[in-house]
DNA sequence: AAAGCGGGGTG
DNA sequence: CACCCAGCTTT
């Protein structure tokens, strides 16, 4: 049984971690970035490793910074310039959302979650990250490194399921309000480098004290 | 509820 | 060589 200030004392070492180590240079984390930016970086994100969408993701805002450009381009041409991140169908999602943005939204990006959830590629998660980093709203974002993260520290019943409706309620009640984007970020370090799917560095975990999955983990050493 | 997508990096 | 990666759509 988790004790009821477990959470806070969790947030705030991970928030200490992640000003501390956390990817701060990844260019669609620049302040400047438009949530056009924002939906484009997402779409890349999904099941793709930060690193493969680093090689693309700069020359590719810059040359179509705006749905229109999107749609002026040939999407045998979109094709090639994100090719290396795999996931073919990926193409056809920018370029249906896209025409979804232009002619239902006067080419821009929508700020609610119902409207995010019409567009071609955006699910739960895509659109909640939108929400968070390209409009600043108070909403968290539960991806697999999220779940994973959360069901460990709080051995939830339906390990690892983004889809869990409990994972998305207890990152809500944890989110701390005015950082929502700061606090997504640094839970997706975190599971990137520290809470691995494989191999967790729980020995120099700094929640570690606050984590029923390392805790039980010491009863069996 | 489960399968399928995909190139590239990692153990 | 098998498996995973800031998921989503379709069956």
């Amino acid at each position: 049984m988790v004790p009821p200030n477990w959470g806070a004392v969790f947030v705030d070492r991970l928030l200490a971690w992640y000003e501390e180590n956390g990817r701060h240079g990844l260019p669609w984390r620049a302040d400047d970035a438009s949530p056009f930016d924002v939906l484009i970086a997402e779409f890349m994100l999904q099941q793709t490793s930060a690193a493969q969408v680093l090689n693309v993701y700069e020359e590719f805002v810059e040359t179509y910074p705006t749905p229109e450009s999107i749609l002026e381009t040939p999407q045998e041409r979109l094709a090639e310039d994100i090719e290396s991140l795999g996931l073919k169908k990926r193409t056809r999602y920018l370029y249906e959302s896209s025409e979804q943005l232009v002619e239902d939204h006067d080419s821009t990006v929508p700020n609610s979650r119902s409207e995010l959830l019409e567009l071609q590629g955006v699910g739960e998660y895509t659109a909640a990250s939108v929400l968070a980093h390209g409009f600043e709203k108070d909403v968290a974002a539960v991806d697999t490194n999220v779940a994973r993260i959360l069901s460990r520290v709080f051995d939830l019943d339906r390990e690892n399921d983004p889809g869990a409706n409990e994972n998305w309620v207890i990152a809500e009640v944890l989110l701390p309000v005015g950082h929502s984007s700061d606090y997504i970020h640094a839970l997706i370090d975190f599971g990137a480098e520290v809470c691995t799917a494989s191999n967790p560095n729980c020995e120099n975990c700094p929640a570690n004290s606050v984590c029923e999955f390392h805790l039980s983990e010491e009863k069996f050493e």
